[in-house]
DNA sequence: TTGTCGGCCGATCGCCGACAA
DNA sequence: TTGTCGGCGATCGGCCGACAA
């Protein structure tokens, strides 16, 4: 995956170690967070534990994502110094050191709501988004139209219609939009990055909402003055 | 699964040995059919051979389907006989021995024609399933017509509408047939099971069409006196 | 600027009898 | 007896502007 993209995609938040720098392993931590718990039989001791933390470098960076979720994650080669050899290691989150200021692109990101997420509706795209990521309209057609070739973090290739139309006017994207939706199993909450590298080639990155606490809505309780049903 | 249901699905050329019984296991045979091949390495000799074949007593059967495609498969437990121990052995077809007649129950199979699995229709129901598996009709309605409650090898309930209409009349599955190909993804070919057992309960399997060999129908060579196109 | 709604039109789904194999 | 077809009504998908937050 196209580290630039991933970048977009992974958030400002998100932090990796340079190349060659020296990081903590924490294992413990690794055990928790990831999806699939590593396997530390061949470094545990004769009690069962393994020390708490390994002194490493990073060796090498990979870039990856989810080819189901569009979600990215990082794979991170690390080489012991001083300690025992730990074991190959995913995931290695928010190890503060250094992160690609080289933005020679633009990002902008969009909270799904629910009329962008629910079936025989559009996207509303935000003017900004319009204005700095798509390519300009032809403002003398009615209405101004094109259609987008936008690819995924998979180098998929979807095409949007994109529409300048309503009163007052106001950018949406129409025909492909649903089919999107669908494939991508998107629902209000989850975000849309779209993203224009320094060639003007459009990208389109998924952060998902955390389905864990997904809240239900509730009818507000009646106002104090209003008599019980 | 239920072993009535499991042995109506498999059909009449499926034998599975007695419990009890003496068989040969095959490791070959196992290994060239299993879906997920056996591991023989704690067996295996210096030579990296196994015994060709090992007599074993079958002391479990169990009847299983598979949760995605419904197809049925059996699990035998094999106790080895005078020979080193195999390994836990799933899936071993045809080492006829005995198969249980305990028929009070009936099951009829319908190859699905086009019509049968095309979107948009129905289901044509042969005249001897509709009189000796389901429930009979109030031949007084107009049109003859009830409500099936059908349950798939998983145990999972399915309503169908059977309507006998037409001129001249036929049974048909109406309303929730094409809820059941979508979902059981049923294609021309494949075979359908309608069982009904003892206790008069319905039960519908699935037999699919060999996906290997399936060939695309091809417009026949035009006859010898047309001219060329 | 943009989230939500109702209108509306076209496409598809799915039930029907006709008809012939 | 039953496989396939065309018809057609109901439903759904999806594009639209209106309107208000």
């Amino acid at each position: 995956v196209d580290s630039q993209v991933w970048y977009a995609c992974a958030g400002t938040a998100a932090k990796l170690p340079a190349v060659g720098s020296l990081v903590w392993y924490f294992p413990q931590g690794h055990a928790e967070q990831a999806s699939s718990p590593p396997d530390f039989f061949p470094v545990s001791t004769a009690g069962g534990q393994c020390p708490a933390l390994f002194l490493c470098r990073a060796a090498a960076i990979g870039f990856h994502a989810n080819p189901d979720t569009d979600e990215v994650f990082a794979r991170i080669l690390l080489e012991p110094r001083t300690t025992l050899p730990p074991p190959f290691s995913p995931e290695q989150p928010s190890s503060s050191v250094e992160e690609p200021d080289d933005v020679g692109a633009m990002a902008v990101m969009k909270v799904l709501t629910s009329s962008d997420a629910n079936n025989g509706g559009g996207f509303s795209v935000p003017r900004f988004c319009a204005d700095s990521i798509f390519p300009p309209l032809d403002m003398a057609a009615e209405p101004p139209a094109q259609n987008l070739t936008i690819r995924d973090i998979h180098g998929k290739v979807w095409t949007f219609r994109h529409i300048y139309r309503g009163v007052p006017r106001r950018h949406l994207l129409t025909t492909g939009w649903s089919r999107f939706v669908n494939a991508k199993k998107l629902i209000a909450g989850d975000s849309l990055v779209f993203i224009k590298n320094r060639d003007g080639r459009l990208y389109v990155g998924i952060r998902r909402a955390s389905r864990f606490s997904a809240r239900v809505p509730q009818a507000p309780p009646p106002p104090a003055a209003a008599p019980p049903e």
